[in-house]
RNA sequence: GGUGCUAUCGUCUAGUGGCCUAGGACAACGGCCUCUCACGCCGUAAACCCCGGUUCGAGUCCGGGUAGCACUACCA
């Protein structure tokens, strides 16, 4: 019988979500969509040292703007930034579920696959210090200070008392165990390079992430734990609690995915790289209340969530064939784990660019300018607002229409069309010297003359006005309008002339070749 | 140090024993277009980690090296 399709993201509330955490998630997305199962979100906070606030308020946001929908578990609830919890498995957040945990904890202490440990943090240190690779396995738990060399009587006192403790997973000695993984194959660890784990600490009275890991997963019926590769050393170990537990026969398979790697040097990629080489690491903007730091986000820096996820369903995964496109339809269609690499992909953010420019030009002129308008308006004012021109929305797609091309963001459009509110107050001195010749003020003065003639001001009018007049000259096609294009943008650059004129119509238009022919020299 | 995973252009990757003279995309470079800058189009350069083995034939299978990465916490 076929098992409902299952798949969970449990990120932990320590921070931004990392965009190699995005990847997860999209990947967990895309797998339960295309099964037609359900997308869980658990949230991971076992370790309320990390905790940082508004970090689980930010990763469903997160998910949300990317489009990632979550089936089961903690969600924003529609249209708002409220968090709601939708399913029968919960509570969904980690540090609720105490008791839960309590009750397997004692499961395994009663059948013998755990103990109790009274080892300090400074008598452990003191060991590792003491003897080189240290580690509290089967062959060191005899010399230690835990209910397997205390007598009862002493554990019930050190209990009694109120001593802090852990619980560890008694690890069985030199047993092959075998981890079946969807994209790796077969993977064998002896049961010897384990330790045996902390499950539970008393100090905080909650369990580690490995306890809490598996009974969640069983609990919520999990048929598909799809996670970064970084776990794969761990998954023996959870294999073995399965076990313990006697779950084996409903443990979900695995997948561990390939670590997103720094785009120079080796390594996992990190906020560091981020800073270090200009590009966000994390979907949104962030502002860490524990440490005060803020760090950039993709939505922030102009990109569209289609060209986020587009981008990062490539890191990792392919096709055949050479489809680079993707919506998120033909991803669920057809994403598959045995397509997924088996290496770490570096982050090259040169793609992503240009996977936002593809994004970009897919939009409406009217869309773009909806979303460039609080951009354009914040320059203006930044700007003397004299000098700035009439803004409608009309006049904005318009130019948008002619420099969108240009850009791979939305607001890298500003240097595109700036021009077009603003004239020039000083000239691009590198254009100048290339394009404005000795006889460009006696064209620009002729040319003036000429256009204070002209009452029908269009694009075909103009050029069957000034074409003929050039030749007649003699003067040469690239060197007045050359010189003509410095005087309305400032440098050699932009659009088609007429395209120009025309948005800016006669009056600014003459006024411009003026106040260069003033300033000019 | 130990254990595991991985290994095709600078980067993401296609390739599942003959279709590979190794394909696509990003980036780079060159050209075309053109009143400018871009876009676009066309083109160039660019890779099978090394050594053995299996086979008529290996990028593809096997072994060994090497390198990179991950893990090795009362973090996840």
């Amino acid at each position: 019988m076929e098992r409902r399709v299952r798949v969970r993201f449990a990120p932990s509330p320590t921070g931004a979500l990392h965009i190699g955490g995005v990847r997860t998630a999209l990947y967990n997305y895309l797998f339960a969509r295309q099964h037609g199962g359900d997308m869980l979100l658990r949230i991971e906070d076992t370790d309320s040292t990390r905790f940082v606030p508004g970090a689980e308020e930010y990763i469903l946001e997160a998910l949300d703007w990317l489009g990632i929908g979550i089936d089961e578990g903690l969600r924003q609830k529609k249209g708002t930034k409220e968090i709601e919890a939708v399913g029968n498995h919960g509570p969904y957040r980690q540090s609720e579920r105490r008791e839960i945990y309590h009750q397997y904890v004692k499961q395994l202490l009663d059948s013998g696959h755990a103990y109790i440990a009274f080892d300090t943090p400074e008598e452990l240190e003191a060991k590792r210090n003491e003897i080189a690779n240290f580690q509290y396995d089967a062959r060191t738990r005899e010399q230690m200070c835990n209910s397997l060399t205390l007598s009862k009587e002493e554990v019930d006192a050190r209990l009694a008392r109120g001593d802090k403790y852990v619980v560890r997973f008694k690890v069985e000695p030199n047993e092959d165990v075998h981890v079946h993984d969807l994209i790796r194959g077969e993977v064998v660890i002896n049961s010897n390079i384990l330790d045996d784990k902390v499950l539970y600490k008393s100090a905080d009275d909650l369990p580690t992430y490995h306890l809490a890991n598996i009974v969640d997963d069983h609990l919520m019926e999990v048929s598909h734990v799809i996670r970064g590769e970084e776990w794969l050393p761990s998954a023996p170990l959870h294999v073995l609690l399965y076990r313990a537990f006697g779950w084996a026969d409903t443990m979900p398979e695995f997948a561990h995915l390939p670590l997103l790697l720094k785009p120079d040097g080796n390594g996992k990629l990190s906020k560091r790289d981020g800073d270090r080489l200009g590009f966000p690491v994390f979907p949104l903007e962030f502002h860490n209340q524990k440490d005060g730091t803020v760090s950039s986000g993709y939505r922030e820096s102009g990109y569209f969530p289609e060209a986020v996820i587009n981008f990062l369903a490539l890191l990792g995964w392919h096709n055949t064939g050479d489809q680079e496109m993707f919506t998120m339809d033909e991803l669920i269609q057809q994403f598959s784990l045995d397509r997924v690499s088996k290496s770490g992909a570096k982050f090259d953010f040169e793609k992503g660019k240009w996977f936002n420019h593809q994004y970009l030009q897919l939009h409406s002129d009217d869309e773009l300018a909806e979303l460039f308008m609080p951009v354009l308006e914040e320059h203006l004012r930044n700007l003397n607002a004299s000098t700035a021109r009439d803004i409608n929305k009309t006049v904005v797609a318009k130019v948008i229409g002619l420099t969108k091309d240009r850009v791979n963001f939305v607001p890298e459009l500003w240097e595109q069309v700036n021009f077009f509110f603003v004239a020039p107050t000083e000239y691009d001195e590198k254009s100048l010297k290339k394009r404005w010749k000795e006889d460009s003020p006696k064209h620009m003065t002729e040319l003036l003359e000429l256009l204070e003639g002209v009452n029908d001001w269009n694009a075909e009018t103009l050029d069957a006005t000034v074409m003929p007049w050039i030749e007649q000259k003699e003067y040469g096609v690239g060197i007045v309008m050359n010189a003509f294009r410095i005087c309305l943008v400032g440098a050699a650059r932009g659009p088609h002339i007429w395209a120009i004129t025309d948005v800016l119509g006669k009056e600014e238009t003459l006024a411009r070749v003026r106040a260069a022919l003033k300033t000019i020299k």
